[in-house]
DNA sequence: ACGTTAGTTGAACGAACGTTCAAGTTCAAC
DNA sequence: GTTGAACTTGAACGTTCGTTCAACTAACGT
């Protein structure tokens, strides 16, 4: 007897994600309508509430969905026992791979003033623990003297603002690859924080 | 007889974009309501199109009214005959500037998708040739042997990430002033193009 | 064959919002 | 004081969209 809580996620859940990722991107949290969403899996948008409660839990899905997988990300790196420059090219690399490939440039982008008190401050502290994350990798980089000392905040800022941003200009049939992407952004993004000969 | 045609724009209008801006900004656009935008100047709804024809058309012209002033910026820059890292640290300081302090964080973010085609066609064109401008100035610092060879296009897309993702996570209140900003991010972004040591 | 459960549908609702407009107000010029 | 242009208002309209729900279908164990 494999019941659906036993079973993990609904298949058809993520499926609801993915074309909600995919129009929100487009338009916007409010410029994607419960029809759109619903039509791009042939269904009809009164059967997406059998699935969720309403359109903002959608949201807040999409949200959480990104943020697990870019959190475990950072686990993984930090656990490597890698050298510190080391472990923030991993970091960039994959992760410009699971925006781009697998979120479909959906990560951090969706709107937050469209989720509920309660959500926002779920996210909103989700995305603290990522920015915490980078961070401690900087300090690691400062102290074992291979990065630059200066505010890591504002740098660990200008990182992530780059990587994020992507999603605004990449173009899949564009001339760059998402492995050539995440390999130059991170040849540069390292080599701001290096420290440079006095 | 100074008609409202020779003396510039008129001074409701620009209150009405900048209200919009605010608006735009914090709730998207389709979030954000005529109402709010009216209500925020003590007007009401029904006012706003004695000045507009309609929403969007307030939304194109926030859109131009930012980029005309970071292309402002960007041709300044261009004709100060200064070194080309000098003026990319330039550029980098003043759009910081102008984005925080006098376009409060609006500049670049506001939807795109919402725009007709024909406004879509014209904002993208001026963004292309900002993203251009950029790109010169780091060809110039290229030739000029400060800046490491590689692929230009992407380190502009990481700089421009790193710029307009600002707004989203800058508090007035916090503890880094724009000025800080500023500095700090031209200090990263430009050790980033340097040519470093064999 | 029957019953149960899971999933789907179409129609309807109520609220919100962009837009219009005729009527109203203000005020400077004559 | 009258006129007329510039500007404002409140109410109304038409649409769109999120949400609900009772009825319907499909699949499957017994």
């Amino acid at each position: 007897m494999a019941s659906r809580e036993t079973i993990g996620p609904h298949p058809t859940r993520i499926e609801i994600l993915k074309s909600a990722a995919a129009a929100f991107r487009r338009l916007g949290y409010h410029g994607a309508t419960v029809e759109q969403i619903a039509a791009a899996l042939h269904m009809k948008k009164g059967n997406l509430y059998y699935y969720f409660h309403n359109k903002e839990e959608i949201l807040f899905a999409c949200h959480q969905y990104s943020l697990e997988r870019l959190m475990g990300l950072l686990h993984e790196v930090e656990q490597s026992g890698l050298a510190p420059d080391v472990k923030v090219r991993r970091l960039i690399v994959a992760g410009v791979h699971t925006i781009l490939d697998e979120l479909h440039g959906t990560a951090l982008f969706l709107d937050l003033e469209a989720l509920s008190p309660a959500h926002l401050k779920t996210i909103i502290a989700g995305r603290d623990q990522f920015d915490q994350g980078l961070r401690r990798l900087l300090e690691e980089g400062v102290k074992a003297g291979v990065f630059d000392r200066g505010d890591i905040k504002l740098r660990s800022f200008a990182m992530l603002g780059a990587l994020n941003w992507i999603p605004r200009w990449y173009d899949p049939d564009g001339p760059a690859t998402s492995q050539e992407i995440a390999d130059r952004f991170a040849d540069y993004l390292i080599a701001g924080l290096r420290v440079h000969e006095a």
